[in-house]
DNA sequence: GTCTATACTAGGATAGAC
DNA sequence: GTCTATCCTAGTATAGAC
């Protein structure tokens, strides 16, 4: 192994910088740190990265690449089933949330990070979660619920709720409730 | 000791360093910042805050009772009414969430900038959230709910969500939706 | 005595040079 | 990889104004 290609240093990168970033918070960590973590010098890693702020990107668009894949990995075997894929966005993020290092939503933290909005950071958070709202809209067009924005909203707060609470209980909290509340949401929606 | 030239320096120096982390986030302030903006010399400021982590600490002792002083004010009209109160914490909430500078809500922003327990701010914040925790719990188990503890989690689901959402979305996110979902959610448990 | 203002230490940050 | 440049951070100490 003379010399690995670009894209695996650049996904090795990543990984240690993911690593870092979710134990110990985006701004707590420096490049340095990094580099030694890696063990290896300082010019690859500017290479692959010229700025902290690539590098925080570029692990923000991992993240949300992950949480796009995670909801449609939950939704796609209910296709014909919107309810059941709300439910199912619910199930596959609380699981997410309350399982791992369990630091809390990433993207979510990045707000409290990167509070400017002209921060390319702040700018991926800011766009996924308005792709992720106007999905969970659309699903819930999908429904028979009179109301289908008002169940949209529902499921949102509960998503939102599950992250946070996630972050400051841990597994113990009110997270694992997630799952039940948004059956019986979607249930009285359709009911209504 | 008994020294007492300005009163009020400490709550005014507090109130600016308030107005710059609510703006920019706490790590992104530095002392500095504080004193520019203020407008005192250096030593003022050390002499009140010996360092900034006891700044910190003091700023989110301060939203830690404005948070509860918040919510007392907003159930002490609903003695007995446990389940008006529920929907009472919701609604204070997310009016407090949509209205104002609408960054986000500190202590739960503190869990993403200072993720490790040990660091003062963190157990501020987490002593906050779990007290609240326990307070609606408190108030679930006053309602005639078959499950006081599911009803509790709804509620802090709903709670943790509005703060989040406002964050990320604003006022014209799903926070608006917070307060008829409480409403539901709380006349379903009292119906089972 | 109480304040402002400035100089200073010591360390860590990003980033670039070699 | 190492070494350097530049900047910013927290925090301390000193000088001088009112």
């Amino acid at each position: 192994m003379a010399r690995q290609p670009a894209a695996g240093v650049r996904a090795h990168i990543l990984d240690t910088a993911a690593g870092l970033f979710d134990t110990h918070g985006i701004r707590a960590v420096g490049m340095q740190q990094i580099i030694d973590t890696y063990g290896c010098g300082k010019n690859l890693l500017y290479r692959e990265f010229p700025s902290k702020d690539e590098l925080v990107v570029a692990y923000l668009e991992r993240c949300r690449q992950d949480s796009i894949k995670t909801v449609e990995k939950a939704i796609e075997p209910l296709a014909g089933d919107p309810g059941g894929q709300l439910v199912a966005i619910i199930r596959a993020n609380a699981e997410k949330a309350s399982c791992s290092g369990a630091r809390g939503c990433p993207l979510r933290s990045t707000y409290a990070e990167f509070p400017d909005p002209d921060h390319p950071a702040h700018r991926v958070a800011a766009e996924h979660f308005a792709d992720l709202r106007a999905q969970l809209q659309e699903i819930a067009e999908q429904t028979a619920a009179t109301d289908p924005t008002a169940l949209a909203n529902r499921i949102m707060l509960i998503l939102d709720g599950a992250h946070t609470n996630a972050a400051t209980f841990g597994p113990a909290g009110a997270t694992s409730a997630a799952v039940d509340f948004a059956e019986e949401v979607v249930a009285s929606a359709l009911r209504a």
